[in-house]
DNA sequence: TAATCAAGTGTGAAATCAACACTATTTTAG
DNA sequence: CTAAAATAGTGTTGATTTCACACTTGATTA
């Protein structure tokens, strides 16, 4: 189990001497967690990036993200920083991926663990989205800059994950405001997966899944609400909103 | 972004000095890689786990796992424990999740990288599967003693993600002898879901999703072969095989 | 007040899924 | 050696899901 170094062959007194090391004693990578955080806004998925201020890639763009305190779990570490880059708190947050090739970082062995997060655009203050007092910014996902470290690869999984994510589970509904109409629903999954959806088959699919998604946990409900949208719309435009929404989604 | 305090509030310059920080000035986890391993042997779904020589937890049933070395990725760690404690090394891999709330190894602060790996039974000699210097034993999943740390945890998370994978990709082929028939195969799902298969309605959906993979990367190639079984068998018996023995799925 | 724009709504064909039973071949037991 | 037992192998039907496709209604705007 405790096993430090690659020599294969240890007798029985080595193995119960090097099992009782502490852990302390080894060399250790440092630790990080970074941050995906996606939104919609302008009609487009955009997600927040951070200039960097100091080397290494000194003024480059990248993942927001730092460095894991020693008494806070990996995902309160994710909020924390989350937290500091937008000012939000009640986000949908998921870990994506463990980052920790050698050189990935040139100072040292870092090792990140990259989260997701969805955030609904209407939730962000002008302040924390056009303030360039931490030089923060959202970008469009199909117009991105170069990124430090391995941030593009980060990215380029985490978009995999939440197109993925959307076709079976309902985590859409963190993208969008408190109530919406169906179209408005809809362009979500249009701007994700880049594709013209057919609009009676989308309404379709959602009271199906509807049906078969509430007899299980994490429950939610689409609720049709007797409002209609107050100005700015075309037509006849029932408004809706997701009764119990998911706090978080586990698989 | 390299920011080591909590404190939101920073001024450019003290921005600007943390971000030059070496990361390696602070505090550091400990960094495992654990691995749970399943294999399919006497019919039943069967994971190795290994006897702690040492405190904490002494004397209980782990996940194996240990220490990353400074220089090696993360994959390479597992691979490297992976064959510690199986003398296999080719198999299939894949990162699982990474656990690391505060308390859960006494001693300090652990972060623990968890991977699955799926091994064939044939590939393991008698040796490491039955020998007990190392005091490595295979248990079934449906029969396992109290386990070290949150070990228990990861492997419910293991088994969830196997059980999902096996609905959209082809892992069970992992767990497959090169030659095999298709009620072997079909055996193979039934012990990870744990329910019976239609015999005629999983051949056909088989071919199905023969058809449909094949167009896609990191193909396989499902291929009937002229042999039959040489004894021990009823009726008549065509074995398979796989052509393209999948490396790796993405995801 | 006429023109424009988006909302809202149903049907049929094709593919997929789920349930279901018998025959052929080999092994094993008497 | 012959009968009984065990497993391999094979199609059809009805139900469900998926996909393509077009017109009417109502609000906005010129």
């Amino acid at each position: 189990m405790t096993k430090p170094k690659t020599n294969p062959l240890e007798t029985p007194a080595e193995q119960a001497f090097l099992a009782q090391y502490n852990p302390a004693d080894y060399d250790r990578p440092s630790v990080t967690v970074d941050i995906v955080i996606f939104t919609i806004l302008d009609n487009d998925l955009k997600v927040l990036l951070v200039r960097r201020k100091g080397p290494p890639y000194q003024d480059m763009w990248a993942i927001p993200g730092g460095f894991i305190e020693m008494n806070e779990s990996l995902e309160a570490s994710a909020l924390r920083e989350l937290k500091e880059e937008t000012g939000v708190d009640q986000v949908y947050l998921e870990q994506l991926y463990t980052f920790g090739e050698p050189g990935r970082d040139p100072r040292t062995r870092v090792i990140t663990v990259a989260y997701l997060a969805l955030i609904e655009a209407s939730q962000l203050t002008p302040v924390q989205a056009g303030s360039d007092a931490a030089e923060a910014k959202w970008f469009s996902l199909y117009a991105l800059p170069d990124l430090a470290f391995d941030h593009q690869l980060i990215l380029d999984y985490a978009l995999q994950r939440l197109r993925s994510k959307l076709e079976y589970t309902n985590v859409a509904f963190q993208l969008v405001p408190e109530k919406f109409t169906l179209t408005e629903l809809q362009r979500i999954y249009e701007i994700i997966w880049h594709e013209k959806l057919d609009k009676r088959n989308f309404r379709k699919r959602l009271t199906i899944r509807e049906l078969n998604s509430t007899k299980q946990d994490g429950d939610y409900m689409l609720e049709e609400l007797a409002e209609t949208r107050p100005g700015g719309n075309y037509g006849p435009t029932k408004l809706y909103r997701f009764s119990d929404r998911v706090e978080k989604i586990v698989r």
